[in-house]
DNA sequence: TCCCCTTATACTCAACATGAGTATAAATTG
DNA sequence: CAATTTATACTCATGTTGAGTATAAGGGGA
């Protein structure tokens, strides 16, 4: 009955049983186009793309990033492990997915039928502040309903859905979207079960994939503060503003451009190409580089967001 | 050849291949007792507890719990996914490795035999800095050796290790493994390999179960930072300076006290129990313990570490 | 041509957080 | 009861952050 064996012998001398078990990958896919955060779908948006592990390839890494090359025709930038699920089933045959975030930028995935990039905030029209709260208010009655006469469950209503003054953390994606599957608001958590309230607004998906998706986008919220990977989602020049509109799609809210700009230049992330945007409405813009020599100067530690409140 | 299907139909419906997968979880457990960071191993230090995954688990997670509860005789207070690791055999059979991340209180590990808490600097010397840096300088001639006139080399070895007035980032635990197993100054690097130079002290392990610890200390030392996670590996009274000196013994590193002391306060992560130590040389110190509130009223980001320079 | 609109870029300033150090309090130990 | 040890409180200079203002440089249209 124990996952791990009983003794050291069990263990690492052959006694394991080996039971049948179903691998697959699951592709969380991210660009940047026009300000907007978009994932990679399949199925008119229903599902994200996945398969099963096959055998040819040295690691699980590199067998996702060969795979989105083909497909996008572009090279993935950055990679990450995102979370491996068991899924106990019903006929005793366990399945088990591994969740992958890559970083790429948008282009047509041909080779993929019915493959087409979404914004993010269709699945999660909350998590956009960059056009004020509206969206995210919204929620608050239906949460307020659930949350009648039980203070425990307004503290955590107020702490991840932030009402009255107290904060908004971008970062807790999940948590919001597990309270709300909790309180029975998304269409996820009512299979087979009575329709109380109203639903919150924002597209569904299949299995867990809309919570896979949460994942991945506070993992990446979480991770653009400290390492450099904005810079996956850019191409190779860029101005200041283009860097900050890439930011705050990814947050969600909007970023104090001095104080943005301030950030950049005191961690010395990118340098001046020489060249300025033209043909553009107001001053033309420098035309900035990222300076990939930080990845090896530093451990880093840096990278923060100095939002708009 | 690859590892996600190329149209969605093969993904979906019931097209995969079922290859025979081995799947292990192999446990980092973490306790802190007198000062000293230490994880659960067998076989006299040389490998992590590990075991195949086993049927009649909901999750993953309450798997390793109950298996954890076992065999320490306590709950597990925290257990957080490390990494997910395919391995491709010679003879064709996948085996999938998935680490976790688990704290505890030591305790005697009765029913498992031949179960040793020990250090993890026994493995890691460098990474302890609370008594001095000898340990990590004693390093740099040999890292010297390998990053002779290679420019991109010696600034690696400079950012991770931080020579020269650079700083020293106690969260790159791996990056430094890596770069000394690249270096070939670690013993699991030299399989069949020839021997150059002088290897680096510390603990061996078998398979990649050192690099798993790595991992698993750079996971925490980034954790404890925003999450209150120290909590778990203390007991439910414990004084201001019990607090301050097991997160010294997670990031290796001396903390400023009166300044740790106003963080801590500031914060209000913990709360006066009204009760005093006595019998110990000294001013009795104030007995706190955690606050759990703060896991309902906040989303977090916060406790930061005041380093001593 | 000149004014206006737009965007870029530079600078200021108060509030707060942080790093570092000093001073005082209350116990045990010899 | 003095010396030692640990706890706790306070100060101060500096750095970082949030917020706002001012100026520069392009295009478009009257």
């Amino acid at each position: 009955m124990s996952p791990l064996a009983a003794t050291p012998t069990d263990a690492r001398q052959g006694g394991m049983r080996n039971e049948p078990v179903q691998v697959e990958l699951i592709a969380v896919l991210v660009a940047v186009t026009d300000g907007d955060p978009r994932v990679l779908t399949i199925e008119s948006g229903f599902a994200l793309p996945s398969g099963p592990l096959e055998s040819g390839h040295r690691s699980l890494q590199s067998g996702l990033r060969a795979w989105v090359e083909r497909q996008t025709h572009h090279p993935l930038g950055y990679a990450e492990q995102l979370y491996t699920f068991a899924d106990q089933q019903r006929d005793a045959a366990r399945s088990i997915s591994i969740s992958y975030l890559g970083l790429s930028r948008e282009a047509a995935a041909a080779e993929y039928p019915g493959a087409i990039w979404r914004s993010w905030y269709e699945y999660f029209p909350w998590e956009d502040r960059r056009q004020g709260v509206a969206a995210a208010e919204a929620l608050l009655p239906g949460l307020a309903v659930w949350a009648r006469e039980d203070a425990a469950r307004h503290l955590r209503v107020s702490g991840l859905f932030g009402g009255a003054g107290r904060g908004w953390n971008e970062e807790l994606v999940l948590q919001r979207y597990e309270l709300l599957w909790e309180a029975g608001l998304v269409p996820e958590a009512r299979r087979g079960g009575a329709v109380e309230m109203p639903l919150v607004p924002g597209a569904e998906m299949t299995h867990d994939h809309r919570r896979i998706l949460a994942t991945a986008i506070a993992r990446l919220r979480a991770k653009i503060k400290y390492r450099p990977v904005v810079f996956e989602l850019l191409p190779r020049d860029f101005t200041l503003l283009e860097l900050q509109q890439t930011m705050e799609a990814l947050a969600g809210q909007s970023l104090h451009k001095p104080n943005f700009r301030r950030l950049i230049e005191q961690q010395e992330l990118v340098e001046e190409t020489g060249k300025f945007t033209s043909g553009l409405a107001g001053r033309p813009a420098k035309l900035f580089r990222f300076r990939p020599a930080v990845l090896e100067e530093r451990g880093f530690t840096g990278t923060k967001l100095p939002l708009v409140r």
